[in-house]
DNA sequence: ACGTTGAATGACAGCGTTATCACAATGGAA
DNA sequence: TTCCATTGTGATAACGCTGTCATTCAACGT
């Protein structure tokens, strides 16, 4: 008995296959797997049979380099925060798989480079267009450069809205704003804060959130108590350090993310200034870290995974017009803000 | 004046604008973009200016459906440490820029999808293999599946050895035997474990490496003085607290990962318990949070990101024959270890 | 002078898919 | 009954590239 072609073959199916298991054109066929009207009933199910039965999966190369239609996404980070970026990546998979994209890695190792890198990707993969997380989505000129190139761009939480280009942030300001309002109800009134870095534009807002409400609480801004990291744990050590040497030391610290709280704790800790005793401490992201850490920190809640899954939205509906959406966050109150030391004796 | 069709076009330049800009056949082209022999000097410059002027950039997807040859390759993982994952994509994706190849992610939510879904974005993409990390490595019936669908494996520290699947590890028998020695020699007699999960094969190792050095130090195993994670920071708190509560608690933990160490470090520290004057602890991968937490971690230096790295390698390189390779680890002592107290009574 | 060789180049057929257009079959209106 | 939409279907040409094979041309040996 001669066999059959049967099932088990080598080299992935192909339309041509399917065609002619199914006994129609390769045409037809495409028609099926892209839900194309004319198609009879029957004719459909026999197809969509001989495809289950080979296990056929149109090949995402062909289809794109024939319809002109992309299929990949890149995403692009350089972030010093690990979380932030894994938060991103776990949003924008999840949005991914559900529209049927993949989603490349592009991490340029500086803004120099982006450009080159960027262009280079895009050209080369054809795909639907970038994300730009910060700090990258802030380079300046790299948003001109892929928009002359005709690359389509999703920008994450920029620092200056642009038109043009999709983009989805969260009120830095307000949350900065708010998280301060918090230090202040406790009772502080001598409040420090490090400062994400300067290519950040979310370093910028919640700087802005921070003094406003300083400000609007009739307590003066002090510029001995800001200091600046890179959103990195690290770089949130000698700055800390420096603050708490300070003659007359802040009650509090409001670091720019989560890992520079808890560079903030890990500081205090080594110095002996028990957190939130002596110090209270706040952070911003309600990353992992927050509650790693002991006290767990008191932060802002950032939806990061949803804002890249929202980005990806924005980047393959965008019809021309470039859209803008904002999403809420929330203030987490937990074990490092705490009533000032000074505060109990007035 | 006319305008001629100058470099400013909308959609990238193919390789038939160049082939006429450089006056040559779309062959010749070809032959310069790969680095074809038989190419006169002169000719090539021509090509390459033209290429230049234009800025074309091969269409990777109508180069690898024409060629057969990929230029994608999947990196998956699933693993609750992030800060692994991290290491692994950062290895990954320089070897990769590196090779030519990008990176497209997959994070299977569970061991039962994985097959589904790998099998999926292979037949897809055609991707030139996928980079399995653990502890997807070791799912059942995985490597199975994907090798009869004649997917190239490249695996990176599997539970178990296998054939036709390229592999990456390190000694973790070794490294946990020595880290461990490093507490014998220290005073310890008492040593914990929090173990990793059983789905990842260093999990066993590792433990084997521990029981193997207390058993040459002639200290009886007490399985008591076992718990398991899953290597998440969370999943050692629980176990932590029953360890440190029991009637004879150990002096020492060694934490199957630093994750869990610094979950360790946490729990001691809510139980008042100061490292390392009451609790040495160890880890294992010498991730960020070794010197996050306080006290800095000793740790096992894992050569992660270059794991990734050799893995990419062995998957593109891979003729026939699988390799395995083995690389390096290095004991690294922190603040996380002291003599244990009872030892200076002795 | 005449093959013979080898280097340089080009014509053309795929790769697996979608798009365009033509064609056959059906059904209703004239 | 004839004609024209309408619906379903199939040839066949792209898409941008590489592989195969043919062709051209100069240089060499006899």
């Amino acid at each position: 008995m001669a066999r059959a072609p049967s099932g088990s073959d080598r080299s992935p199916a192909t339309i041509t296959d399917v065609a002619r298991a199914a006994d129609v054109s390769i045409k037809t066929v495409s028609r099926v797997m892209n839900e194309e009207k004319r198609v009879r009933p029957e004719t459909r199910a026999r197809v969509l049979e001989a495809a289950q039965a080979l296990n056929y999966r149109p090949n995402v190369m062909a289809r794109s380099l024939a319809a002109g239609r992309p299929f990949l996404v890149g995403l692009v980070y350089n972030n010093p925060s690990i979380h932030y970026v894994n938060a991103i990546q776990v949003g924008a998979m999840k949005r991914s798989s559900e529209l049927g994209l993949h989603i490349v890695m592009a991490e340029p190792d500086s803004a120099e480079n982006a450009i080159t890198d960027l262009l280079q990707l895009a050209a080369e993969t054809r795909l639907a267009g970038l994300i730009l997380t910060p700090p990258i989505g802030d380079a300046p000129g790299l948003i001109d450069a892929l928009l002359q190139a005709d690359i389509k761009l999703a920008v994450v939480a920029p620092a200056a809205a642009r038109k043009q280009v999709a983009q989805v942030r969260m009120d830095d300001v307000r949350a900065a704003y708010e998280i301060t309002q918090l230090l202040i109800a406790k009772g502080h009134r001598r409040i420090a804060m490090i400062k994400g870095p300067p290519s950040h534009g979310a370093s910028h807002w919640r700087a802005t959130g921070f003094s406003q409400a300083l400000t609007q609480a009739g307590i003066p801004i002090d510029p001995e108590l800001f200091a600046t990291g890179d959103f990195s744990f690290r770089s949130a050590l000698a700055p800390t350090e420096k603050l708490l040497r300070l003659e007359a030391p802040p009650t509090a610290i409001f670091a720019s993310n989560d890992d520079m709280a808890a560079g903030v704790i890990a500081t205090a800790m080594k110095l002996g200034i028990s957190v939130p005793e002596r110090l209270s401490v706040v952070g911003f992201d309600d990353s992992p870290i927050a509650t790693i850490v002991w006290p767990h920190l008191t932060t802002v809640r950032q939806p990061i995974a949803e804002m890249a899954a929202r980005a990806l939205d924005l980047l393959v509906a965008g019809d021309g017009e470039a859209e803008a959406e904002e999403l809420a966050f929330d203030i987490i109150e937990r074990g490092s803000t705490a009533t000032p030391p000074a505060f109990v004796k007035k």
